[in-house]
DNA sequence: ACCCAGATGCGAGCAGCTCGCACGTAGCAG
DNA sequence: CTGCTACGTGCGAGCTGCTCGCATCTGGGT
């Protein structure tokens, strides 16, 4: 069993444990999901679609939203444009270049420092996530 | 005159000096964004209105672009709903709290030390800005 | 005072969701 | 295995926050 396969094995479980039903669409949903980071919404349903042509776009919607607020899943807002799906237990934060759309993966642990020290002197705890940062890569400076 | 009248001063006279033409549309639009930072654009328009009822909010629209393409204001999202707008040299960056939404300005200058930080470690120079940074404050946590 | 590129009013259109409703099915009780 | 029912779904309408095309108007140079 692949790490993703893996990964949706552990969100459709746990949707089950808190009481929620589990059905050929939600099951679909977890397994996209799980498998590619960052889609759009529309993106997942293109995806669960070529399976499962009969799930409505509302459904993946409506299913996103019940694993978000199970905690399983999160989107991220990259710029303009739809929100960005993913594991809520996705390790990378994202930079995102404003000169060239590169998106930059970097584990969540390396921000502690930052997110410490911002902690300290403003008494804010930084919750790197739903919004990407954006700024400028290396190579359009 | 008041300090935002100024400001307006500028950014008309900056237009002028761009080649863009002058209206009263324009004045009142940008008389607004001087004096009232974060509105959004339909408040934008309510505020304008007053004045001058026949400005239309596609109008409004169209020159907030035109002044955020001239570099003299800026749109910043705060979290979902409507982008806020703001005279770009505006020296604040906001940190909004996901807990009661209640959005805590910081000195932009404050965050110099972060920002070296990061484009040292990752080669990116984060452009506070467009994004606010979401978290949790002191009384939320 | 005249001219015309550029700005505006107006309304239609669009992206990205969100919701109400009737139907269908997961999952539990028996 | 069967029946019950509340939760989930397909479907389409609706909503927010813009964006655009078009005809008309006007700022500002001559």
């Amino acid at each position: 069993m692949s790490p993703a396969q893996h990964d949706a094995e552990v969100l459709i479980r746990t949707l089950r444990e808190q009481g929620q039903r589990v059905t050929t669409g939600r099951r679909a949903i977890a397994e996209v999901v799980a498998a590619n980071p960052d889609l759009s919404a529309e993106e997942i349903v293109g995806f669960v679609q070529r399976d499962h042509p009969e799930v409505h776009p509302s459904t993946v919607y409506r299913t996103l939203e019940t694993l978000e607020e199970a905690g399983l899943v999160r989107h991220v807002h990259l710029g303009h444009g739809p929100a960005r799906w993913q594991l809520a237990d996705d390790p990378a934060h994202r930079l995102v270049c404003e000169g060239c759309g590169a998106v930059q993966l970097v584990s969540r642990v390396r921000f502690d420092e930052v997110r410490r020290q911002v902690e300290a002197e403003f008494g804010f705890a930084i919750a790197f996530g739903h919004f990407a940062m954006t700024g400028r890569c290396s190579t359009c400076r």
